[in-house]
RNA sequence: GGUUGCAUAGCUCAGCUGGAUAGAGCAACUGCCUUCUAAGCAGUAGGUCUUUGGUUCGAAUCCAAAUGCGACCA
């Protein structure tokens, strides 16, 4: 689209006779402050120009502004070339690019990539990092999409363990055949009940025992309610029906939950791993690393991996008994999306505190002659702090995911009936509006904020809806919707080609819409969704300014209205397509 | 102890591969709704970009060290 590199390259060699390839030509976005569009800086190429700074850039702004109609003026600041875009180019970008229908997406590129995020304990209900999560994963997904990758989302449930049997031994002993139905608590808030009551019970006995004399540590593994845990993992594993119906049941009660909430959040899933599938897998693995020497056996039979070279440990990968551990598990997993899909990247979302965790995991594929090994990228993100710290679910510090849903729905719901401009709105359309605006804040909220920072929620300061927030850009949206509806304006209208020339703020606008692309592909090379939230901002606010400067439907050229309509549509569509990348739906009307 | 991430306005955050006088929002203060949606716009005020050294024509950005906060490994 941008035809300056290759004429700024064109000119270094009409004028000093030198290669500069159009790669190696940057421009940058003119400063405010001064006249223009695009500046280039000049200082690295002095040396080749042997000439001062201002001179070479006023020779080569004369031959652009000589050579190329499309350059209308251009000024020198020191070393700085600003170059000044002619209106008439400015309106055939908005005409040709913004206006195609592929704008804002790449045809497919024939990769495929997996993005693994969600992944849930089934012993309690998602909160505030999980959320985080979520909506991370989704929206990395929907951007790889719209740069053209084939996406497969997947979600591998962490369905065993010992964790699930202190929810499962505490329902048994306490729960008197408690159900969802019979007390109406939702599935995972109910199994999540039975977690806390098994750790508060445990506490006890643990007390129980020191105070019989013993230390802290023989406590904790003498208390009977633990030996009884593990026992009943053991009998899980060796396929007991009774041990195995329960956990089925219970299983079963959380996913239902699970599904609500992740219905509300508006995240879905191609593909579910269980753990209860996938935990032998791996062992094969082992067996091939130790045939390839990368794995190495010590006396006990236990099965290392040597990576001190490297910076790191020696790892553990298979326990002198015979039995995994965590990190086999991956391995197997990992070859086994490998086999079933053929990836090209595979993404795994999950917190930093694992970021030791990754590495090991694909510097051992890696070290194992994977070939894939390369596609794979741990997007590690931040952990999500309250002003009192980490959130604690024993200490019951937790921010939870539907509550929290709920109370954004409230909020929106107080704020936008305090506006009065609903009034006249059905039950049936309040209610999408409100949960869409309040979804629309939480969302934001956390996407705009890069992923591997912490992010601070402090849950007595509510969220914002004014300034940089989503029902800002929802609004900008559903006002530029009301607008163009009340012209009965259709896309096909495009009866301005006698305009020639530009207010500052449609221009302004129409070189924010134009950067869209470029956008999307940095935001997807980074993995980053926050780069698409401030995008989206910048626009909304740019599409503000000019709503209140310029009057639209009011203005008697029938051709400037057409134009103006034509550009505030496109920009609707573009927040649109933007917001819809972080998942986050825009309105009509608000 | 080792590894790693982060540090920008009172608060929450932008700042693309080094470029001009470091930008937004919130909070505070001033204006603007008989005119297309004021969840908006315009403006005032607010900064030693944690510190020190280095690389360079040029550093918030790159390198090194220190300090603080966090995470992980032991």
């Amino acid at each position: 689209m941008n035809f300056l590199p290759a004429a700024i390259s064109q000119a270094f060699k009409a004028l000093f006779d030198i290669e500069i390839a159009t790669e190696q030509i940057i421009l940058e976005q003119t400063k405010k402050e001064f006249e223009g569009h695009f500046t280039l800086v000049v200082f690295p190429f002095v040396r080749q120009t042997k000439k001062s700074p201002e001179q070479t850039a006023a020779v080569i702004g004369e031959y652009l502004k000589n050579n190329y109609p499309e350059v209308a003026d251009f000024n020198v600041i020191k070393g700085f070339l600003n170059i000044v875009l002619a209106d008439a180019f400015w309106l055939n970008v908005l005409q040709n690019d913004i206006a195609s229908s592929s704008f804002g997406s790449v045809s497919p590129n024939g990769k495929k990539v997996m993005v693994e995020y969600s992944s849930p304990n089934t012993n309690k209900p998602l909160h505030l990092g999980h959320v985080r999560n979520n909506l991370l994963g989704y929206a990395v997904a929907e951007l790889l999409k719209v740069n053209g990758y084939e996406v497969t989302k997947a979600n591998l449930v962490n369905d065993r363990g010992i964790h699930i049997c202190k929810s499962m031994l505490a329902w048994q002993k306490f729960g008197a055949g408690e159900t969802p139905q019979s007390s109406g608590l939702k599935g995972d808030h109910l199994v999540g009940k039975y977690y806390v009551i098994f750790d508060k019970e445990y506490k006890k006995e643990i007390d129980a025992l020191k105070d019989a004399g013993k230390t802290e540590d023989e406590a904790k593994k003498e208390a009977p309610l633990m030996k009884e845990a593990q026992a009943m993992l053991l009998k899980w594993e060796e396929g007991d029906e009774a041990v195995i119906s329960l956990w089925k049941t219970m299983n079963g009660w959380v996913y239902e939950g699970f599904d609500s909430t992740y219905r509300k959040l508006g995240v879905d899933f191609d593909k579910y791993y269980y753990e209860s599938d996938t935990y032998l897998l791996g062992k094969d693995i082992v067996e091939e690393g130790l045939a390839k020497g990368v794995f190495f056996q010590k006396e006990d039979g236990s099965v290392w991996i040597d990576l001190t070279n490297d910076g790191l440990d020696e790892k553990l990968v298979r326990r002198s008994d015979g039995t995994s551990v965590y990190i086999t598990q991956d391995l197997g997993t990992a070859q086994l999306k490998y086999d079933e899909f053929g990836v090209d990247k595979s993404i795994y979302v999950v917190g930093n505190e694992q970021d030791y965790h990754f590495k090991v995991l694909f510097l051992i594929l890696s070290k194992l002659g994977k070939t894939w090994a390369d596609g794979l990228y741990h997007l590690s993100y931040g952990m999500v702090d309250l002003p009192s710290g980490k959130m604690k679910s024993r200490e019951g510090t937790v921010v939870d995911a539907d509550d929290l849903i709920r109370e954004m729905e409230d909020t929106a719901r107080e704020k936008t009936e305090a506006l009065g401009k609903v009034d006249h709105f059905s039950e049936e359309e309040k209610a999408n509006l409100f949960y869409m605006i309040g979804m629309g804040a939480l969302k934001y909220f956390l996407l705009k904020v890069e992923p591997k920072k912490r992010l601070l929620f402090d849950p007595k300061e509510s969220i914002d809806f004014q300034g940089n927030t989503g029902p800002f850009i929802q609004y900008t949206h559903a006002r530029i919707r009301s607008v163009v509806n009340k012209a009965n304006f259709n896309e096909a209208i495009t009866g301005f080609q006698d305009i020639n020339t530009l207010k500052e703020t449609e221009s302004e606008l129409i070189q924010i819409l134009s950067r869209y692309p470029q956008v999307l592909s940095v935001a997807a090379r980074d993995y980053n969704p926050a780069a698409i939230a401030n995008y989206a901002y910048e626009l909304a606010k740019s599409y503000n300014k000019f709503y209140q400067t310029e009057s639209i439907l009011k203005v008697e050229e029938e051709n400037i209205k057409n134009f103006r309509l034509f550009l505030s549509y496109h920009t609707a569509l573009t927040l649109k397509k933007a917001m819809r990348i972080l998942g986050i739906d825009v309105p009509e009307r608000m």
